[in-house]
Formats: structure tokens, C-alpha cells, sequence
RNA sequence: GCACUCGUAGCUCAGCUGGAUAGAGCACUCGCCUUCUAAGCGAGCGGUCUCAGGUUCGAAUCCUGACGGGUGUACCA
């Protein structure tokens, strides 16, 4: 339900009403309970056009509102704030009706898009590790988040899989291989090491380095094989990744840089055309106005950047998959990269104007000192150890419940823990550096995926105790009713906002203040037990069904799975 | 040097398109399991919102400056 464009509705006609004019009608949570559920603040600032008195303008604005439907009560309050309470038959018939709808209340946007989502991007060369997961788990929330509200996306996971590293690798690829036995890629961070040692101690062997890259580029087939199985390995281990996380990212999806190769002279040709570049220092160089250094698209050796891969893709994501929204889920130190690449696009035309280019930008992960982790220095860890040890807490945790068996302990704490990973990362503001913390990111008290999902399940233990057909209405009994009900109606709005501001922490919050108020109701309302009016226990039970349904419903978005028994 | 970004409770963070007494979690203190899962609920403790100016009826929020952290700044991605 879109409650907050409900309510401007009304106040809009109250104001017309009323004959007070107003362009702009912004309608807030209210602060607290005792100020109602919504606010209206514009009196304010119509006071001052108007040059009157606030609270006079606001009650003449009160006297006009219909609280005949949606809306119960309206009070003027302060120096001119309208506090507008929701009427509680109105939210008893709104959320018997979502009852019944698979979407929880949500409806679709009215002009669906097709959206690109880059996320995830590993290095080839390198193993996935803990600074990976933002990129990934962001990006595949939003995809999946756009993909609910309505919007057709196509994920793209552009890897990187081309460079000089990759003579180095496929060199040692072969070097492992000539003993007949195909060396598993089982260490890919280890593997890089040693390929590393072997280059700085064997001249030999770093000449063939070289030559190999040269000849992966000039399309030499026993080079190409040797790269394409290499990726082949490296990449399955990305999968495993994925698998683990609950990431909907598939081969598909996968669209790596070496794609875009055969694109980039003819990107380089348009700038040159469109007299966008300009050649300085022997290097094809791109001037923005406001920087005080280039772009540079194509190096004085001839070879190509990754801003000139960026072009390209974007040309083909524009052109040929024709998105009309592209968002790049990629660190918040590229901000300036981005802005530059998008520019020249649009300046050169290889995306139209009215195509929205977004950068998706966010923290980096810092370790406990609060300097950012470096791959470089060893200590960075990898991500399947990290989920790895995530699952075996979690069933440590869970396994003296004692309501589990044998098989259904190892799927819960999986959920359990992969999903205490992903909330962690996934509760706080994306833009903010995060500082990594093994105990914070397993933790399973507090705002933490678990506490969501033991809500979850102790609903489910309700209804499976309860044993029978649910149906009737819901009625709202009391305060704390009222106030669960309007927050499972404000599931939309969430998602609305969570959808453009590119911020998946604004459906953990909401989904954190939905439990606890359901919390709160569990503690006060008994469902089950004994003296309880059949209507009021049907009432509070389908309070629970359509609780426990937006928080599946929540989770399923942010790729966090519930479990019936906890 | 220039640019971007952040600075809120002991710790980790929300709130920032200006609104009422600045909110959570962790930690700490206390209370609640013979009845729907105590990984829960209730109560308490804890704040010069980095600092200084400015705009305004009203500033954590907007503007300017200072200080501090992080980042980016011509041939890596």
C-alpha cells in the first residue's frame, strides 16, 4: 500500500478546500506514537508565503480533512505540525485483503524499465575474498529488488579475465600441466604466489610470461585454451561462492572484459571523430572540463585502459541490450572514474540522453585499525572460509535446540549463517566504510538476520500448534495492533524508497522494526491460549500469517532465506 | 596542491530532500520462563551530534571555514 501518496491525496484536497495553495505535499512517519502515525509539516513553511499564523492555517487545513475513510483523527500540534492518526477498520479490511495477495500488498512500478545491475566483478587471477561481498550481495539485492517492484534487469557480472597477470598464470598453468596430471586450481590466492615466486626468481620464466600475454592477445589458440581453461577453474570458484551466498549470478550473466576487445578501436575511432580525444604525450587523452588530468583511452603503446572497456560497455549495454537504467554496483572509490566515463558517453553518444547512468557507490572495508584491508599484504580473508565459518557457528549455536534433525540442522544453519553474513553487511548504509569484525559479522543477537528469523519461526510454530484452517478477519484490537498493522502496510513505501535510493539497509531497518513490534505484540497478545474469543485468536493469528509473510517476503530481497524451526 | 567523502552514546551504527524531548544494537545494572520457542520481553545507565561562525520561527541535517579519518588525482584495473 502506498500509504504516504494516500495521505498527500487527502491533505491536497483538504488544502484545495480549505483555499490554500501548495505545490509540493510531503507527508512524514510521525516521530513517535503519541504524535500518531504520519505527519504533515508544510504548514510551516505555506505560513511563512503566506505571512500568517501556522497553527491558524493548520487548523483551517484539519477542518477540511475527511476522516471519514483512511484517517481517524487529525491534530494540530506544536507550532503547526498535523499528526494524522490511520482509522483502525480502514487497517483492519486493508490487511485482511493483503491476506490474500502473494505480493504482500506491493504493487508494481508504473514505468517499468529495463535496468542493468554490474555487480560482483571478481578478478580472474584472484581468489574472492571478503572485499568481494559488498559488490555482490548489494548488487544481487537490488536486482532482485527492481525485479519484484517490476522492472525487467539484466544482471551483468563483467569479470576481470584479461591483463598482463594472465601470461604469468597461464605460463605456470602449463608449467603445472606438463607433468600429465592436471593441476587443480584448488588455491587460486596460492597459486598466485607461487606463479609469482616462480616469475621473480626465473628470468626464463618471466620472458614466456611476457610472450604469453602477447600471444593470448594476438589470438594464438594453444594460449587461448590455456587462458580459457584457467578462467574456466577461476570462475568455478566464483560459483561456489555465489552458491553459498544465495547470489543469483550465473554463467549468463557473465560478460567479462575480454568481451568487449574487437569494440574498443571502434571506440577510440568515435572519439577521435567527434574530436572528444585528443592525443597528448603519445597517449589518446580525453580533456574534461574541471579535471586537471586526462582520461586516457588508449596508452602511447597503443594498448587500451579500462576506461575505454567501461566505453564500450556501456555502448553495448545502451545499444545493444538496450537498458534505459545502468547501475554499477562497484566501490565508492571509482566515483571519479565513473563520472568521467559516463560523461564522455553521453558527450560522444554512445549512450542517448534520456538512458540514467548511475554509480552505485560504497564504503570500504577497513580492518580493526580502520585502514582499509590490502589484498596485497596476505591477511585479507577469503570468502568461503568467512561463510564457511559462518555455517559451522551457526550450527554450533543450534545444535543442543534440540528441534531439529540431523539433516534439518545442517540446511538451518546454513540460512542461520550465511544470512547473519549478508544482513550484517547488507543493515549498514552502503556509502559508509565498514569495518570488519569476524565475531560482529557472526553475531546472531540484536538487529542480526537470526532475530528476523526466529520471529519468523516462532510464528510458523504457532500456526503448526494452532493445527486448523485460519480465516476471518483481522480486527485491530489495541495499540500495539494498530501499530504492527501499519507497519505491514508500509512494506511498499519501504521498498519504493529502498528501490531509489539504491539502499538495501532501508529494508533491514524496516524489517528490524517490523519484528520488534511483532515481538511486542507476541508478548502481550496469547494467540493460542486458553479464553481467548475465537475472533480475536483468528484476528491475531492472520496478524502473524501476513507478518510472517512480509518478513519471507523481505528476506527473499535481500537473499536471506527463514526456516520453520529454529 | 586540488577534488570527493566521512566525523552522532564506551564500541558498532541509524537518522541528513531543515521540524517536536537525537534513536537502535553491543557492553553494563536490574526485573520477567508451571501456559503460543527467554537467540525473547520490560526497566535503567549512557550525548557540548568534531569545533567555530552563518542562514532560519526552527539546524545532527543546509552554507562557509578549521581540525581529524578515508579515498581519488596521465599511460594498473
Amino acid at each position: 500500500m502506498k500509504i504516504k501518496s494516500e495521505l498527500s491525496k487527502i491533505i491536497e484536497k483538504a488544502l484545495h478546500s480549505a483555499n490554500i495553495q501548495a505545490n509540493e505535499i510531503v507527508i512524514s512517519d510521525a516521530t513517535k506514537p503519541e504524535f500518531g502515525d504520519y505527519q504533515f509539516n508544510g504548514v510551516m513553511r505555506l505560513a511563512k508565503e503566506l505571512k500568517r499564523n501556522p497553527r491558524e492555517i493548520a487548523s483551517e487545513v484539519v477542518e477540511h480533512i475527511d476522516t471519514t475513510g483512511m484517517v481517524s483523527k487529525v491534530e494540530v500540534a506544536g507550532p503547526g505540525f498535523i499528526n494524522i492518526w490511520l482509522n483502525n477498520e480502514w487497517l483492519a479490511k486493508v490487511t485482511t485483503e493483503t491476506l490474500d495477495d502473494k505480493r504482500v500488498g506491493v504493487g508494481f512500478v508504473e514505468n517499468p524499465k529495463r535496468v542493468v545491475v554490474d555487480y560482483s566483478g571478481p578478478n580472474m587471477a584472484k581468489q574472492m575474498h571478503v572485499g568481494h561481498l559488498r559488490s555482490t550481495i548489494i548488487g544481487d539485492t537490488l536486482a532482485t529488488l527492481f525485479e519484484f517492484l517490476g522492472d525487467e534487469v539484466i544482471r551483468q557480472n563483467h569479470i576481470g579475465d584479461w591483463g598482463t597477470q594472465f601470461g604469468m598464470l597461464i605460463a605456470y598453468l602449463e608449467e603445472q600441466n606438463t607433468d600429465g596430471n592436471t593441476q587443480e586450481l584448488k588455491d587460486l590466492e596460492q597459486f598466485y604466489k607461487d606463479a609469482k615466486v616462480r616469475f621473480d626468481e626465473s628470468k626464463e620464466f618471466a620472458n614466456k610470461a611476457r610472450e604469453y600475454v602477447v600471444k593470448i592477445q594476438s589470438g594464438d589458440e594453444h594460449c587461448l585454451e590455456l587462458w580459457q581453461s584457467f578462467i574456466n577453474a577461476s570462475l568455478g570458484h566464483c560459483e561456489e561462492v555465489y552458491k553459498k551466498l544465495n547470489v543469483n549470478l550465473t554463467r549468463n550473466d557473465v560478460r567479462a572484459e575480454s568481451f568487449y576487445n574487437d569494440q574498443l578501436p571502434k571506440i577510440i575511432e568515435t572519439l577521435k571523430e567527434k574530436n572528444i580525444s585528443t592525443t597528448s604525450n603519445g597517449a589518446e587523452c580525453v580533456f574534461l572540463e574541471g579535471d586537471e588530468n586526462p582520461i586516457i583511452v588508449q596508452k602511447s603503446d597503443g594498448g587500451f585502459l579500462y576506461a575505454t572497456t567501461d566505453l564500450a560497455a556501456l555502448y553495448f549495454r545502451a545499444n545493444v541490450l538496450k537498458a534505459k537504467r545502468i547501475c554499477y554496483v562497484v566501490d565508492a572509490r571509482q566515483a571519479q572514474h565513473f563520472k568521467q566515463v559516463f560523461a564522455i558517453a553521453k558527450m560522444a553518444g554512445l549512450v542517448d540522453e534520456d538512458v540514467i547512468l548511475e554509480h552505485i557507490g560504497f564504503g570500504t572495508m577497513m580492518d580493526k585499525g580502520g585502514k582499509p584491508f590490502k589484498t596485497r599484504d596476505g591477511g585479507v580473508i577469503k570468502l568461503v572460509d568467512l561463510l564457511d565459518e559462518a555455517v559451522v557457528r551457526a550450527k554450533d549455536a543450534i545444535k543442543d535446540r534440540d528441534v531439529h534433525s540431523e539433516e534439518e540442522l545442517n540446511s538451518v544453519a546454513r540460512a542461520i549463517g550465511i544470512g547473519a553474513v549478508k544482513y550484517a553487511d547488507l543493515s549498514i548504509s552502503r556509502e559508509s566504510n565498514y569495518i570488519f569484525n569476524w565475531d560482529k559479522m557472526l553475531s546472531f543477537e540484536g538487529n542480526t538476520s537470526l532475530y528476523m528469523q526466529y520471529a519468523y519461526a516462532r510464528i510458523q510454530s504457532i500456526l503448526r500448534k494452532h493445527n486448523a484452517e485460519v480465516s476471518g478477519k483481522i480486527i485491530i484490537g489495541d495499540e500495539i495492533e494498530h501499530r504492527l498493522a501499519v507497519m505491514l502496510l508500509k512494506f511498499e513505501d519501504t521498498l519504493i524508497k529502498a528501490s531509489i535510493e539504491a539502499t538495501p539497509h532501508t529494508i533491514t531497518s524496516y524489517l528490524y522494526e517490523l519484528v520488534t513490534l511483532f515481538m511486542k505484540f507476541y508478548e502481550q497478545n496469547p494467540i493460542l491460549k486458553d479464553g481467548i474469543e475465537n475472533e480475536v485468536k483468528m484476528s491475531r493469528l492472520q496478524l502473524s500469517i501476513l507478518t510472517g509473510a512480509v518478513i519471507k517476503k523481505g528476506l527473499e530481497i535481500l537473499g536471506i532465506e527463514v526456516v520453520e524451526k529454529i
